[in-house]
DNA sequence: CTGTTAGCGCCTTCAC
DNA sequence: GTGAAGGCGCTAACAG
């Protein structure tokens, strides 16, 4: 691979010439400019970006970091992500960090080593100090980050809670249960409050209605099954997320109750896969792929030193009417 | 943030030596080691790997470009990769090619002046030339680039759709149609080849019975449609991809055809979603983990100089036999 | 065992 | 307009 030397040679000018017409920088005459041309041309010659990294300081690489990949949340935030960067020229590495602060921490310290610009965080096993501590720009998504300091993507969680719950009362169900998320993640705990915000005055409020999972199909599957068992006159499921509104369906339908008349299920997120089962899943869908793009160009203006014309964006949930509620 | 010339001042010695405990070269006495560390802890020093790569030529990063992270196949593969890379000390870069030729030379341009390593490739995009071109070492997954000098990672698609079908044929179903892939991809012409191995020479076999398709849901739920409007004594869809199979699925539920008993579905794959769906969807499923996993391990030989046991591996599907076809 | 000195490839003053 | 030279931070001979 040819550097900017044999270039020059090649061209009959100084290397600093050279590195004036690949970065337009400075003045050079136009046919000087074009013998460098040909010369690159000719030797087929691409910037070496470790170097210009080297002495700028800019590796135009993000990082991303996600509790897990294979999460089905993840895949359209990451894509998002990645689009947005690539149409920037950044290049976006990706972490799984399995919600663990150790490998997230380790993580990051590698990745500063290698310079890279910014860091996307989708995770909440840091302490907000522990962020700050990072050298990079960083934006958070989703499980918010308790700081001030640091920009965050956020949607309307207990909003959108309490709208799934009061549209299961205007279609005419009776007693609500809710699956809630895992009790660390702040996202659980605020659309538990929307659920209760509507539903603690009402007098079949009960507390055992809520049953704690943890954001997994098989779990809401099982909660369910006690739930069911615990309390028959249940007409009504609204789960903290999709997946265990799923697994939530799986056990209601084992049991023959037919939904959506003697039962109704919403969940949280509006992930793909709730458009494929039968039937189509009602939730509250995250525009999952536009916070993602958000939060990359957010954090593209933080390292182009541009402010940002707010530290938090709150991105609005949407019900999406499906076949487990009835009209 | 400290650099290696300060750690050496503060400990009293040459960089050489700051240098040589670093990376564990060379000899170097027990005191002034011992004044070393204690420099680069007081000092908090973190080598600077983007310097260290400029003199290096060794980045320990290295790229996974797949088509479209939010298929629901690639998640898998990439944690896979992901997780031995980082096990390795490397970095993974995510890339979705879209599965455009033209985006895949220019990522894999940019990679390699950002001196990655290696890449993990899945697509189909590119020609044997093309990949030929790269200058760093490639391992190929899936869709097989034709070419003996690259290293793949294949499933023995063909097998796989013969077991498919016999299975089918073993559980009493007597008209089987097909559900073909997108024709340029040889995964999909392998898995058609299959079927006809099995059914060409049966007496009902008719080539309307295969249906050509894009390995998306909704266009597998309207070729179905079509298909048993066309043919409706099919009793069984073997479907070249997960996704088509869910489509179908769908289609035959709507039109209140009891699975499995009047009609049976089998999909390829094993995605996660097969098993979330009622009734679980039978699935020749590829061991998608492993070959992520087989294919970054195949990578880092290569990128280390070690020899590959075997240029071509050829892992085994393996039926998941569950709801949608009769025991 | 340790220090000196070239690079790695590019950018960026500072003269001319 | 253009070139010489130093610097980015680290590694790797080559001397001692």
């Amino acid at each position: 691979m040819a550097n900017i030397k044999e270039v020059s040679q090649l061209a009959g000018v100084s290397v600093a010439t050279v590195s004036r017409v690949l970065n337009r920088s400075g003045y050079v005459h136009r046919d000087t400019e074009q013998k460098v041309l040909k010369a690159i041309e000719t030797l087929n010659y691409k910037p070496n970006l470790v170097a210009r990294s080297l002495s700028n300081k800019k590796t135009r690489t993000i990082g991303l970091m996600v509790p897990d990949i294979m999460n089905p949340f993840f895949p359209e935030l990451a894509r998002a992500v990645e689009d947005v960067m690539q149409l920037y020229g950044y290049t976006t590495i990706l972490c799984n960090s399995d919600e663990k602060a150790e490998k997230e921490k380790q993580y990051v310290q590698v990745l500063e080593q290698k310079y890279i610009e910014g860091l996307i965080l989708v995770s909440s096993a840091l302490s907000p100090e522990e962020v700050n501590r990072f050298e990079v720009p960083v934006v958070a998504i989703d499980r918010t980050i308790a700081s001030e300091k640091v920009p965050t993507v956020t949607v309307n969680n207990r909003e959108g809670a309490q709208q799934a719950v009061r549209f299961l009362l205007d279609r005419g169900y009776r007693k609500i249960a809710h699956l809630r998320g895992p009790s660390q993640l702040l996202n659980a705990e605020e659309r538990c409050r929307g659920y209760l915000d509507i539903v603690e005055k009402l007098d079949w409020f009960h507390p055992g209605l809520i049953v704690s999972g943890d954001y997994e199909m098989k779990q809401g599957a099982k909660a369910t099954e006690e739930l069911i068992q615990k309390h028959p006159d249940v007409d009504a499921i609204f789960a903290a997320n999709d997946l265990m509104a799923i697994g939530a369906i799986r056990t209601v339908q084992k049991l023959g109750l037919p939904i959506p008349e003697k039962m109704a299920v919403v969940g949280y997120d509006g992930i793909g896969i709730g458009g494929m089962i039968l039937p189509e899943l009602t939730t509250m869908a995250q525009p999952i792929y536009d916070m993602g793009a958000l939060a990359a160009r957010m954090l593209i203006r933080m390292i182009e030193k541009h402010s940002l014309d707010s530290m938090h964006h709150e991105v609005q949930v949407q019900l999406i009417e499906r076949g487990t509620t009835r009209r």
